[in-house]
DNA sequence: TTTGACTCCGAAAGCGTTTTCGTCAAAAAT
DNA sequence: ATTTTTGACGAAAACGCTTTCGGAGTCAAA
């Protein structure tokens, strides 16, 4: 039962347990022969490595931790199941495992990797949420934890991340808008202490450039990202004496926000104005109309994800060979149209 | 730095290995000013245990497995991170890790079931998604791996298990709607294979039957769990002759579907017909009108779930010792008012 | 025949804890 | 004064694996 250890596979085949070992792990100075022989006995003894001797002894802990993005007691993360499916799957394909930590302020968090730092339990954290300015990616690489970011920051330079180009999402979705007539094209954007805000801003701006449509200040406005963030930026927006025809919302509860906005001043989100957030949210379908948005393939962001500090753990590659672009993609759903002729 | 070990806390108080291990496991017989040094000196060299040679020493992995609910490619739990991080804070404190396990069909988590019943890397296993007749409850009893379950089965009688009171739930939902002056109350319940299914049909009926109303066959409508299938349920209720002036829904997912086919209908959810939904989803008050719905503090249920289950691995309760019941309470949004009085 | 290279494997020393058992002095009981 | 008990600690064997090193055997080249 249980009880199968290399002695008792080694006992069988009359192999010394160091042997066995070097079989399994497929070194090269074992012969092939020897090596069937070996795993032939390991699915018929069903042998399963006792994995705490193995990182005992081989000083990896073969064990990735994901940082829940925890803060203000606010969690909202309607994809970190999916992206922690991703991980996960990756992981156990190569008998690694994926344990959760939470910090639940930045001080904590600093706090976290410090202990990590000293007790070798994690081969490699990943991270997320992360900021413009991001502190931890100094920190991280100081106290030479491996790791790898989910999004950009400022200093990411020199490690490794992955995140969606959030300024070719943005640009997509404006030219969208201008490939459906519209000229007055507004951008709510999140807080500028978020990369991404950044980012799509940029994507947003460069569209209208590219088009010849100018740019108007008041057609940007920043917003929390919340339901209520969106409701009030919406609300500015507005009050504008000249209306834009498409908002482009940074994310999908933002754009929410905006729709309740809009309904409050009985105008009909997708037709006096249309708008689209960004996400993919399911419950975008739910609500009437329903959000057109943006979607990213979360859980294979995930598998990327873990794959990519995988091999940043084993060393086969340097931090700033392991970076990631992955691409979202337009999804229609009924807030999309072209403006009204009236207008 | 990170090269502190038992040894280096021994030499340092010219004690044995042994001593400083069994004065940090507070042992008995460790006096109390060696247990005051060996503390000090732990503090002093930031000493971090390596959890493996512990693990591989004692025998017991010290780490808890969440298996993901994921199911059909399909993983639709927004309560995901925050039970988690209720897991994991319980964990932590003890120094305890939480690992996350994804079984992508039945037979896919009995293979992971049996695996690990071999592979003796978890101390125990958090399940959820229970059904009403889980045959997990009886696999994971056979393979002897301790677990508690997220949820209720009709043989559970015997294992350790946290659950949400449903039936006090829906009983003090319909309770509710009664006070309001509603007589006509209508319930979409889920599929029967969920144990809660039945168990919120129970509370229906039961508040209908305190209070002396007939409960009308066609007042029950079984959905899918998903917004389509709250829709589809919904259009069968509004077929009816005699219209339901309440409608208690299974989920607020549900509800939503519910709301959105009284649109379809030219009905004002919370006007018409009153309705309620269960989750206390936050995305419920972004729409219009806001939902009304149940809440339960699911932080508090993954810190408990977790805590109850390093009871059952310590050998400090019996399964059938560790059940809990957790209750559920009504939160007031927009769409429960007294019935239309020209109805 | 010797030398060297190459292939394959075993011996043994770890990895850093836990835990049992034995020891020895001092305190308590006889 | 002798025995028994108690308190406090050390020695050492696990736990199950990895990894380095060396050695035996084979084969071909010198």
């Amino acid at each position: 039962m249980s009880n199968s250890s290399l002695k008792s596979i080694a006992k069988k085949l009359s192999l010394s347990e160091s042997t066995v070992s070097r079989a399994l792990n497929d070194y090269k100075d074992i012969s092939l022969s020897t090596k069937k022989l070996v795993n032939e006995t390991v699915v018929e003894l069903g042998y399963q490595p006792n994995i705490f001797a193995r990182r005992l002894a081989s000083g990896n802990p073969e064990c990735l931790g994901f940082v829940i993005p925890w803060r203000d007691g606010q969690l909202n993360d309607p994809f970190l199941g999916e992206l922690m499916t991703g991980m996960s799957t990756a992981l156990t394909k190569i008998g690694w495992d994926l344990t959760v930590l939470v910090a639940k302020s930045f001080e904590n968090e600093v706090e976290l990797f410090k202990k990590l730092s000293m007790s070798k339990n994690l081969s490699g954290l990943i991270i997320s949420r992360t900021l413009r300015n991001d502190e931890r990616f100094k920190i991280l690489k100081d106290l030479k934890i491996p790791f790898v970011a989910h999004g950009r920051s400022i200093n990411c330079s020199t490690s490794s991340w992955l995140d969606v180009d959030n300024e070719s999402a943005f640009f997509d979705m404006t030219k969208h808008f201008i490939s459906l007539g519209h000229r007055k094209i507004a951008h709510i954007c999140g807080p500028n202490v978020y990369n991404f805000s950044i980012q799509r801003i940029e994507g947003w701006k460069k569209a209208l450039m590219k088009s010849g449509i100018q740019i108007k200040s008041e057609f940007l406005q920043v917003a929390d990202l919340s339901f209520d963030g969106g409701k009030i930026a919406m609300d500015k927006l507005l009050k504008l004496k000249d209306l834009p025809t498409a908002v482009s919302c940074v994310s999908d509860t933002v754009a929410m926000g905006a729709m309740q906005s809009m309904r409050n001043h009985n105008l009909s989100p997708g037709k006096e104005i249309s708008l689209m957030g960004y996400d993919g949210l399911e419950l975008g379908a739910w609500i009437d109309p329903p959000l057109s948005t943006m979607t990213q393939p979360i859980q294979t962001v995930g598998k990327n994800l873990a794959e990519m500090l995988v091999n940043l753990v084993d060393g086969k590659k340097k931090p700033s060979d392991l970076q990631k672009l992955v691409r979202a993609n337009i999804l229609r759903r009924a807030t999309d149209n072209s403006p009204m002729t009236t207008s």
